[in-house]
DNA sequence: ACATGATGTGCACAACTGTACACATGGAGA
DNA sequence: TCTCCATGTGTACAGTTGTGCACATCATGT
């Protein structure tokens, strides 16, 4: 008999969630959702959106969190993973496409929010880049591998590095997530995107200084 | 008397497009207007709407030919004033942030759009990107500047370059259109990303090849 | 055991939406 | 001159939307 009761606290609101996701990621707009059609895809009454989310864009900074805790997830993997410093940066780009494929949706919706209509959201988004940027230089630092940069231009190398990274996310989310083919292209371009960044940072002050 | 009537052939199939621009700059999503507010914004009668476009992604099409005049507008100018090679870059990122001051709706659409819902609209403002990578590929090759580059390479940094520029383009629509201190922040850091870039190119197959 | 507060439901309603249809009007080609 | 066609208007309607309100149901702390 427990079995049409509330489960678990917060469960439905998860269900919005994940509901409002699943919408996205079958192409609509989050822009375009409306309440009525999330609480439908969460099988949810109309009504019964109020009571987690004050309105879309609400619910559109608890999917910014969401999204934060994936790409922490990806962080980490990455840290524990990525061995050899030669074969550095394909192995960070396959990790990242290979949690892009496994949340699919949540890219979706960051991709989105980057030039979304609300403004919270898209200050969410680029604050998660940030700290991803920055820890990325943080990781940098520890594996002395670029030395001869102050912080100010590691730190520009690698906010230039997440940005192309994070523009190759559109590229991934406009192919198909099962044509191998489209996605290595992708993930060899990508790469030589950083390598050729990479490049420049290794040369970087003997440029701009000597 | 001829202040009411039809003044010239699309007159009001330009407004339906203007109108929505302006909604778009004013904030809202593409993906989010409906016709009724289009028209209404146009000063027109919403079934008039059908005369011009078969639905929104229609005026969305033809929005991205708008945008495309636009940049081509934008690169004939850098053409004429880019002159002296060193201070290239910068030289570069200024005329396209004055056309973006210029134009802010149309750049507004074009950021949307490239996570938009309607893929047309998507493939196309991608399809203009290329077009501009591969322009400015031409122009560096005419200017001699980097030889040492196969075109596969070259091709690949130019396409880099719009990128980072592009990503910019989303830092420069999140500010208020006079905030001069913010605009030039966005400013030097785009020039000194493909300055890092072309660094990085300048010394590539140094390290590829060698 | 019982009151309480958090959560989900049903119903209602006014506002808005896309779109179909019949009609008005003026310009261009016969 | 007259006729046709592209363009703009007004009316209409069914479907959808956001949201307020009263009620049902449980979980928990006393």
């Amino acid at each position: 008999m427990a079995d049409k009761q509330r489960r678990k606290p917060g469960e439905t609101r998860d269900k919005l969630m994940a509901a409002a996701l699943s919408l996205v990621g079958k192409g609509r707009h989050f822009a375009s959702l409306g309440i009525r059609e999330v609480t439908r895809e969460a099988g949810i009454v109309p009504t019964s959106f109020y009571r987690h989310f004050r309105n879309m864009d609400d619910l559109g900074l608890q999917l910014v969190d969401e999204l934060g805790l994936v790409l922490r997830k990806m962080m980490r993997e990455a840290r524990a993973n990525v061995l050899h410093a030669d074969k550095l940066m394909a192995e960070s780009v396959a990790i990242f496409i290979s949690h892009v494929e496994a949340n699919r949706s949540c890219f979706f919706f960051m991709a989105q929010g980057l030039a979304g209509e609300s403004r919270a959201v898209q200050e969410g988004i680029r604050s998660e880049m940030r700290f991803f940027a920055s820890e990325l230089a943080n990781d940098l630092r520890r594996m002395r591998l670029v030395d001869h940069l102050n912080d100010r231009d590691l730190d520009m190398t690698c906010d230039l590095v997440v940005r192309s990274v994070a523009f190759s996310l559109t590229d991934l989310l406009g192919i198909s997530p099962d044509d191998e083919y489209q996605i290595n292209q992708v993930k060899t371009r990508t790469t030589r995107f950083l390598q050729l960044i990479f490049v420049g940072a290794a040369h970087w002050k003997s440029v701009t200084e000597s």
